[in-house]
RNA sequence: GGAGAGGUGGCAGAGUGGUCUAAUGCAUCGGUCUUGAAAACCGACAGGCUCGCAAGGGCCUCGUGAGUUCGAAUCUCACCCUCUCCGCCA
């Protein structure tokens, strides 16, 4: 959620030069999206005020009042005016309170749906053409013979099925076999141990479903409702990613300021319903509707997010510089950037068999966007310290999908044999070569 | 799924229609004392909204929402959650 309160406020950014209403109306145009609602929230937060004063007002006269009964009840004098006299009081203050919340909740309405402000180094652009390269590592192989893409890759080694997952659920499903669903569970073991072990990150298996609240929380709610599958007759929502369940774990809490940042790494399952994409990646297992991915998660100062983004960053690139895939690194343009995001690293790896970098993680930072949306704060133990809304980020590290499909491209043979990577082999047993039986 | 009990501040816990602007204790923070620490003592100690240049007012929140009432932590209803027992189950 946006400040509005920041948004009234006529003072300039010293850097920028521009108020803060200028700065947002300018990152929505960068977007692509609507400014002239920001006018009209201006003109509905006025009038919320106009009528909370009122209201308030004759609260308090209610409340003075009551205590004159009380008195006189006690003393058992008569009270019986003063009684006749609140009766009109008290309904009129009720139906100034229901026009509170009508107007709270039209506030509501339109603040939910507005992404939040691009961050000033973000570049401006038109389409994902403008994402910046930041950074590129690793060298992309030789090879002397036409890499084939994993799913022909998997489905002649017999370790991935789609066909009969499509006879069980439907399309956009897969069965992982044998040396497969070996290597998933790998490289899931393996991200988890290089976070939880080398990066700091706390480890955690949370639920995989939420409710709309928190889905509100990390704003996929209410605009993107469409992406994700709904349990009928519940409010239950499987989770697209772990970032719903993890960030949502603080929501409402008022944290130490000296236990920032906090930083975990959650293994989940995602659920994609995958609206609106009909006819992108149909083959393979890029754009499943159900996928393993490994996710980091930070609880940050305002003034260290950016830094412990970048941070969050390097964390996701060790792991493809430690399976040796080729990626690049990109910062999203503001046109490409999530609705939630102020600034997007994209990691991208390269797949031979496509002959294209695709992406692997999304490491954004979002500012106090989501903090505002789930009400998750922090506070110094100092004396008349003031709570302040943390910032949250996140970042996959790695979709694991996406990464077996870079292993099976990157490590395949001639003869249709895939190497194990090195790091992975202790945890495939030892096995260093996937060969058809 | 059935039966019962319960949800009050960071925690424990009092309060069952009118000084509740929620007692008290613990924890936390600041101070006094001390060579230092502990103890003791003194003080601070929820969040949000709103009016005001400010000083300082006012309003809301006792799981959530609705209702009764001049007035609700307290009464009524619905929902959510927790605990105990029974049943079922990995």
């Amino acid at each position: 959620m946006i400040d509005i309160k920041s948004l009234e406020q006529t003072e300039v950014n010293s850097l920028t030069g521009l108020t803060y209403r200028e700065e947002y109306k300018r990152s929505l145009k960068n977007r692509g999206a609507d400014t002239s609602v920001i006018d009209k929230i201006l003109q509905i937060n006025a009038s919320r005020r106009q009528v909370i004063t009122q209201q308030e007002g004759l609260r308090a006269q209610q409340n003075k009042v009551g205590e004159e009964i009380a008195r006189r009840k006690r003393n058992k004098e008569d009270a019986s005016e003063l009684l006749s006299e609140m009766q009109g009081i008290s309904s009129k203050v009720k139906e100034l309170e229901q026009s509170v919340s009508s107007i709270e909740a039209e506030l509501n309405s339109l603040a939910l749906v507005l992404p939040n402000l691009v961050h000033h180094t973000v570049p401006v652009g038109e389409s994902e053409e403008d994402n910046q390269l930041v950074r590129a590592s690793g060298v992309k192989r030789e090879f002397s013979f036409k890499p084939k893409e994993h799913w022909e890759i998997g489905e002649n080694l017999g370790i991935i099925d789609f066909e009969r997952a499509a006879k069980v659920t439907g399309a956009r499903f897969a069965f992982l076999k044998g040396a497969a669903a070996q290597l998933e569970r790998a490289l899931l073991q393996f991200m988890m141990d290089l976070h939880s072990r080398e990066h700091g990150y706390n480890e955690m298996i949370p639920p995989f479903i939420a409710n709309s609240q928190a889905f509100v929380g990390t704003s996929q709610f209410p605009k993107f409702k469409e992406d994700v599958f709904h349990l009928e007759g519940t409010d239950f929502h499987l989770i697209p990613t772990a970032e719903v369940p993890v960030t949502n774990y603080f929501a409402s809490e008022i944290l130490r300021e000296s236990d920032l940042p906090i930083k975990f790494v959650a293994y989940s399952p995602c659920f994609r319903s995958e609206a609106g994409s009909y006819g992108k990646d149909t083959r393979g297992l890029i754009r499943q509707h159900q996928f393993n991915k490994v996710e980091l998660v930070m609880f940050a100062h305002p003034d260290k997010s950016f830094e412990l983004h970048e941070q969050l960053t390097t964390h996701a690139e060790r792991v493809l510089q430690l399976l040796e895939l080729p990626y690049r690194v990109m910062c999203l343009c503001t046109k490409d950037i999530g609705f939630g995001a102020t600034k997007c690293f994209d990691l991208e790896v390269w797949l031979p068999g496509q002959q294209a970098y695709r992406e692997i993680s999304s490491c954004s930072n979002f500012g106090d966007f989501q903090a505002r949306r789930a009400g998750i704060r922090f506070k110094s133990d100092a004396p008349k310290a003031k709570t302040q809304f943390v910032h949250t980020l996140n970042g996959s590290g790695l979709a694991i999908g996406r990464t077996l499909i870079a292993v099976l491209e990157n490590y395949q043979q001639e003869d249709g044999s895939v190497i194990v990577p090195k790091v992975l082999q202790p945890y495939m047993g030892g096995l260093a070569k996937i060969e058809k039986k």
